[in-house]
RNA sequence: GAGGCCGUAGCUCAGCUGGUAGAGCAACAGACUUUUAAUCUGUGGGUCCUGGGUUCGAUCCCCAGCGGCCUCACCA
């Protein structure tokens, strides 16, 4: 059976049973006529008198018991929030039996009228109650919640009813993602699903994780990102698109990486690189302004917006930094990025090998990676650091008239990279090209250059120019809920299997 | 992949120099009609992550493994 060795199980089971003899269903069903715990807790004016004015109905998991004798104080929590309910004997004579099988843990709801208590609080008077659903297993400590990362990642269930700031999170994760929907909604982009299994992995560069169709027999990846598809939708006439969805990516796992990830990718013809910049900063600056709104954080005085994260303030004023890639590169490293020779020594001296067989560009990036970003995480504002050397950018324009440069952003937060954009690459041939040519010192997947034949024939058709733009959704929530790691945004974060019978994420709860 | 830290009751955590484990909450029995993490009296509850080793004796020391967190490497 179930947990039949567990003692708290089977106490728990007996006060079932007295449900059962009850005439009470322990796994009911529907509710009519609820209303929400904060709902209930408005209907309380200062002129409500104490015994109660409004009747509502209330149902949530019991996450408090306070039974002094003849009277019980419940406190309900649903996810709006809590309710103290206070259950009198003198009122539920018949039930008052009933009322006493009510433990931590069980569903239920109470209906009766709302007023407050000799102390104030605000408290629903039960006048009738019923069982939702019973719990046959003991909540995690009422004062603590549950602390253990690891049981609060693999059964989140408890995580999310114990712990409120994490139920707090993922409505507001939810949030975030509404409003950049109406934002892309009011500015006439139309959201699609593009393929997530794709016979080349395209549009990064990343290693995939390789799925295998039977009835096809042919392998096929998991996709490392949507761009070539979203581009294909560019050539069929969809001007202005987007996808939020998930990619795949078979890379380490830390506070900044999950294996499946969440991305918003726009694309928006007639576009480019300085409008992908506008549209970025401005969905940024409302989205902090709207999470600032709701913290309730004081008004600065000079008006900007400014959001905690971890040790320190991100100022989301509009505008962000800009600084080019160059300057930063000359900065930190100390040397002109054109400047082959100077490049080649400089990495030689960093420890970098093979520096006379590696291609100038992949140099570059290395030493960028090495000194400059690091020094990005200083800021304490977002900065858009734009004009990447070509090299790096297999998808995108090249400058005009600087085809060494293309036409690409990255915006840093905190030291995380948040958003990439480019103006995009429409010309066949060059994509072509730049698909052909494995750059020296790059293994394959790190490229981001795989050839895909029906892409450029496509781009052969004709794309608009256009803008892209892809935003890591886990990675803004967690600077918007000040997170410092993923893991705290995704719902079900990818965790080693505990082995094989006893125990993954119910190793505590499962079978016996 | 490397290094550091961690794993003790259902939960949150103590545990000294190596001498077979404690508290609070929760549970169980009881008292209590205005509590706020209610309070009070009493009771039960342990594969000290797993497997080896050292030792008269290991939660503690050593080795290996499993799992988690952090830093780094790789990446977004």
């Amino acid at each position: 059976m179930l947990q039949s060795d567990n003692p708290e199980f089977k106490f728990r089971l007996s006060r079932l049973e007295k449900w059962q003899a009850a005439g009470t269903d322990p796994f009911g069903s529907r509710i009519e006529a609820l209303i929400s715990a904060s709902a209930a807790r408005e209907l309380h004016t200062s002129e409500t008198p104490h015994d109660g004015g409004t009747i509502a109905k209330v149902a949530g998991r019991i996450t408090l018991l306070r039974d002094i004798g003849k009277l019980i104080f419940i406190t309900i929590t649903d996810w709006t929030g809590k309710i103290q309910i206070g259950l009198a004997k003198q009122f539920l004579a018949a039930h008052w039996e009933q009322a006493k099988l009510l433990e931590l843990g069980d569903i239920a709801w109470f209906s009766g009228k709302v007023g407050h208590t000799k102390t104030g609080e605000i408290t629903l008077w039960a006048e009738q109650f019923g069982l939702a659903c019973k719990s046959l297993l003991p909540p995690p400590e009422k004062f603590h919640g549950l602390a253990d990362t690891e049981s609060r990642y693999r059964q989140r269930y408890l995580d999310l009813s114990a712990n409120s700031e994490s139920l707090d999170v993922f409505l507001t994760r939810s949030r975030i993602i509404q409003s950049i929907r109406e934002f892309l909604s009011k500015r006439q982009f139309v959201e699609v699903e593009t393929p997530m299994m794709q016979a080349i992995p395209g549009g990064a560069a990343a290693r995939p994780f390789m799925t295998h169709h039977n009835a096809l027999d042919i392998d096929l990846y998991m996709r490392i990102s949507p761009e070539l598809f979203l581009k294909r939708l560019l050539v069929g006439g969809m001007e202005r698109v987007y996808e939020i969805n998930r990619n795949f990516r078979n890379e380490g796992i830390d506070t900044r990486h999950n294996p499946e990830f969440t991305m918003m990718e726009l694309y928006q013809a007639y576009s480019d690189l300085a409008g992908m910049m506008e549209l970025t900063e401005t969905l940024l600056a409302s989205l902090a302004e709207a999470r600032h709104a709701s913290l309730n954080l004081p008004a600065a005085a000079d008006g900007k917006i400014k959001l905690p994260y971890g040790d320190r303030l991100i100022d989301f004023t509009r505008p962000f930094q800009r600084l080019a890639y160059s300057e930063l590169f000359l900065q930190h490293v100390g040397v002109a990025m054109t400047d082959a020779q100077a490049v080649q020594q400089c990495a030689a001296q960093h420890g970098i090998t093979d520096v006379a067989k590696t291609d100038h560009d992949v140099l570059v990036g290395m030493l960028f990676e090495r000194l400059a970003e690091p020094r990005l995480n200083d800021l304490d504002q977002p900065v858009f650091v734009y004009d990447y050397p070509a090299g790096l950018c297999p998808l995108t324009r090249r400058k005009t008239g600087q085809p060494h440069l293309a036409e690409r952003f990255e915006l840093y937060i905190a030291g995380m990279e948040l958003a990439n954009a480019y103006t995009e690459l429409n010309d066949p041939f060059v994509q072509h090209e730049t698909f052909s040519a494995q750059l020296a010192g790059l293994k394959e997947e790190d490229s981001m250059a795989r050839m895909d034949h029906d892409f450029v024939t496509a781009l052969c058709h004709g794309m608009p120019p256009a803008g892209g733009l892809g935003i890591g959704i886990d990675r803004l929530v967690m600077l918007l809920t000040n997170r410092t790691s993923i893991r705290d945004v995704v719902l079900f974060p990818l965790l080693k299997s505990r082995g094989a019978g006893a125990a993954d994420a119910h190793a505590s709860t499962d079978d016996a």
